[in-house]
DNA sequence: TCAACATATGAGCAACTGTTCATATGTTCA
DNA sequence: TGAACATATGAACAGTTGCTCATATGTTGA
């Protein structure tokens, strides 16, 4: 079946809901905002920012200690932050050489405690 | 500097955590925990799947409806919902020809929630 | 200012992802 | 049963992503 054919369907077939269809338009947020929606959750949508996350979530931490307790390379991590810190998600503030990464607010464990909830049924 | 030089500053540098590393890793989900979370969130970082489940959140629907209101092909569509499906985000009955898709629970909304007030700062 | 440490970043690459296209499966009705 | 409709799925391809490696930037203390 090509696309126009599923084009058709739209005139023909039997159940048109081009009512709630139309209702629904109403309602759904435009599309920079659904984009950056998906650009948010593709934050959490990677292991390695996920273990990130809950380091930070223990206690604020620099650059170095993250690498070290998650095992993974300085500059993994490095890349990782810039993208967490973009999205808002961190924190951070230099203290000598160090720079001390944290949690932003409270709406990273909300989204993730929300996230949890559904995995454990 | 490599990674040799990285894993150097974890035994010499001036603020070791250890403690507080150890105690993190305590309280730590196991991998395959975050491995799941992660993928939950990967459904989600998508703006194609965000906006299928913002029409679900509006009302339930068949395939064709879905593909017709966001404008997509019926086997783009399709694809995507196979994902939420196995993300269990989505449940599905078939009727007659069509199969009807509608959110499996109040999760789905709460962590869109979670996510929009995030944004919305 | 220079050496050592700590972090950031760009390029390159392999793995993954979302779409399209073609086709298969499933359902209804004549 | 066969035609039409509705959905699902596999292969292929382009775009994206996360890591590594090399190197740049930033900071401190001598």
């Amino acid at each position: 079946m090509s696309l126009n054919d599923t084009e058709h369907c739209e005139i023909s077939h039997e159940h048109k809901h081009d009512d709630k269809i139309s209702e629904f338009k109403k309602m759904m947020p435009d599309e920079d905002k659904l984009y950056d929606l998906a650009e948010l959750f593709k934050c959490f949508g990677d292991s390695t920012r996920i273990r990130i996350l809950f380091a930070l979530f223990e206690s604020e931490m620099c650059v170095c200690d993250i690498a070290n307790t998650l095992d993974m390379t300085q500059s993994a991590v490095s890349h990782q932050l810039k993208i967490l810190k973009q999205a808002k998600l961190i924190d951070f503030r230099r203290e000598g050489k160090s720079v001390i990464y944290k949690l932003a607010d409270d709406h990273v464990s909300s989204i993730i405690a929300q996230g949890a909830e559904h995995i454990l049924e």
